[in-house]
DNA sequence: GCTGTATATTCGTATATTAGAATATACTGA
DNA sequence: TCAGTATATTCTAATATACGAATATACAGC
């Protein structure tokens, strides 16, 4: 099925830069931010927080993944999600900590 | 379908720590290791290369996302896949990089 | 208990990351 | 061109990370 070659070092690196610009709580605010639609830098900075300069700074590590889009219009900027697989991956691992925390709890009757 | 609420800065955080794990090209190395089954730390030390003491760490780091399983066996450790759906993310990341790397290439017309 | 093997932990260092403040650039409209 | 707004970049400090070397712990067999 999937392809079973191994990667090499560079081609790990690559995919581990990508899972690193998921890897930070404001990035992934932006990302929830972004779920509901195309964004300004200045509406972002309101509704996630923290500095002009810093949000400005993770939309573009956010951008270089792929994932997310950015279009200038005028004189604003607009990013925005282009590839929704983003959102796959973050329930894949959102799943995984929520049955985690239900066998914290004892929740679960494993057989 | 999924759950349209807002998650708070913990739980960002909690999901950034997993990303996290798998931002590391010697964690992923590992990783593909665990793909073909079961594995004890001094073969991943052979295969993956670095120190012990780092590949141990390594696994700790992975073992934590709760993907991961450790088993003791006797005087060994294993590791071993718990959840495949790490596979599946690593596969969108990989995906969305070979088509960037197309379209960098000029191998895709897009409409 | 002693020895050897397997794994984990600690320590120190080089490097990377995050964030705010200040500054620079880009664009719009008068 | 000038002023104002929107975004990006640079600089700096605090913190986090990855790694190897050395050391500690765990366990099996004698």
């Amino acid at each position: 099925m999937a392809d079973e070659q191994k990667m090499d070092r560079e081609g790990l690196e690559r995919v581990a830069r990508v899972f690193q610009a998921f890897s930070d709580a404001t990035r992934l605010a932006i990302l929830q931010e972004l779920k509901s639609g195309p964004c300004g830098v200045g509406t972002l900075v309101e509704r996630v927080g923290g500095s002009q300069g810093n949000i400005s700074k993770q939309l573009q590590v956010l951008a270089e993944t792929g994932f997310i889009r950015r279009e200038k219009k005028g004189n604003q900027v607009f990013y925005s999600i282009d590839d929704p697989r983003v959102f796959e991956m973050c329930n894949v691992v959102c799943s995984k900590l929520t049955s985690e925390a239900q066998e914290k709890a004892g929740f679960v009757f494993e057989i």
